[in-house]
DNA sequence: TTTGATTTGATTATTTGCAAGCGTTTTTTA
DNA sequence: TAAAAAACGCTTGCAAATAATCAAATCAAA
């Protein structure tokens, strides 16, 4: 009774992208309008819509109202990410050459890191920052335009850029993963810049939190077969697990 | 939900230091700009901000604490660096191209900076954070090797980066300053770089606070007639200003 | 049925947005 | 340069929306 309603407005809200509570009360002529409010708080948690005074709104709706702004972002599954960081930071070895992404769970990264002597290169300038603070870790900044919402920097140049430049491992991260469509991003020079660093890294390393699963963004810059390593945390899906333990992808 | 927003608000503000209200309601677009101001009156009678005209800064900002290297230096002469900034600020227009050092002036004026719509090239990390809040600016940062006591990138590859970029404005501080030697600063590389930019650009303004005067740094990257324009303070010696003039060079 | 848990609706308290008015800063004009 | 005007930010009162609380209804399992 209440699982079916919930699904249901979960529907309309996405094919509608807002509703106001009038409306729904309109849809759902005999439930009241406390129930209702109920519903949405619990698709809220669920991060299926977000509410809004006098209603809801699809999650893609308000994507397309405002950018999200990369302060919002780090709030999500914090957790998590932080879990993750401090897995790949122990992979971490002195002496090596890293390339890092511009993400926030590289940014936990680098507060997670030891001070090591070894090279970083990052898109991020956040984690460049970050990073500063450690005396003995060297820093390359990718340079190229930078985008306001998560922080990072992308050129077109920066592929020529790794042709001059050497790193063993690659530790980046994506926005969404589902088996079909890989790993994928919301920016396409950002794609591209990963590609190529992929082909310069002897070991490509992928943080991946649970919540990234089953989602697609407009751009795949990696299949399973291009990773190495897989770093994620405790809700990982099983059957997951076991593809990319078919592909001889280590996963922690 | 209002605690969420509150905490929400602290966090960034410890994480920014400064931000208006206009600020506030891009991060949270669905709500309105009362509730806000309502939220801060809160966080400032739980002492956790100060509420300035226009919005709000955390209580951090205030202290500014000296710790890093970085932000010692930023005490230095701060009062003369802020009205050079604001000086600065008013030369760039809306449209135009601008390159912009990474110093701790070019920091103040990102501060100032109105949210015009431009381009504005940095090798500042600190600087770019900076101009990331502003939703119109266009950021380019130029990439390379990062320097930890002034947060800016430097590489003998930025050279030919500036040949695929145009900007019409150069704005650049030095660290020292003689009439025999010029302006001169503490990197090799950073002076490199500066001197290519130099070429590429149509104007070059120099900001130099007057405790600058009659230092000399190892680099020399500009002598006085490489400079079109002069912005200082107001302790800015009159033999100096007049050396200047003489060069056809404005003195603000 | 009975018991316990969950869901629902009604009531009350709190939060929120709008609009009007007040105070401060900035710009205009003489 | 100073007074006047305009613009901008801040506060207040009020109506509407939302959250919290609690009791009734419904459901599930023994």
């Amino acid at each position: 009774m209440k699982r079916e309603r919930i699904e249901e407005i979960a529907e309309i809200l996405d094919k509608r992208g807002k509703m106001s509570l009038e409306q729904l009360e309109e849809v759902f002529p005999n439930v009241s309008q406390m129930t209702l409010r109920r519903d949405l708080f619990q698709l809220e948690e669920d991060g299926r819509i977000i509410r809004i005074r006098g209603g809801a709104m699809s999650v893609k709706e308000v994507q397309k109202v405002s950018g999200e702004a990369y302060t919002q972002k780090t709030t999500i599954n914090t957790d998590a990410k932080i879990v993750i960081a401090q897995k790949a930071a122990g992979l971490i070895d002195e002496g090596s050459c890293v390339f890092l992404d511009g993400g926030t769970t590289a940014m936990y990264l680098s507060k997670e890191m030891p001070d090591l002597k070894c090279n970083i290169f990052t898109n991020g300038i956040a984690v460049a920052m970050e990073l500063a603070q450690k005396k003995n870790i060297n820093i390359t900044v990718v340079g190229g335009q930078l985008m306001k919402d998560n922080l990072s920097t992308s050129s077109p140049a920066a592929k020529a850029y790794f042709d001059t430049t050497n790193f063993e491992i690659a530790i980046v991260s994506a926005t969404a993963f589902t088996p079909e469509q890989g790993f994928s991003c919301n920016n396409q020079i950002e794609a591209e810049l990963l590609k190529s660093c992929f082909k310069k890294a002897r070991q490509v390393y992928m943080m991946l939190d649970s919540s990234k699963i089953g989602k697609i963004n407009p751009y795949t810059f990696a299949r399973i077969e291009d990773i190495d390593v897989l770093i994620t945390d405790d809700n990982f899906p099983k059957d997951c697990k076991r593809l990319f333990e078919e592909n001889n992808i280590v996963v922690m």
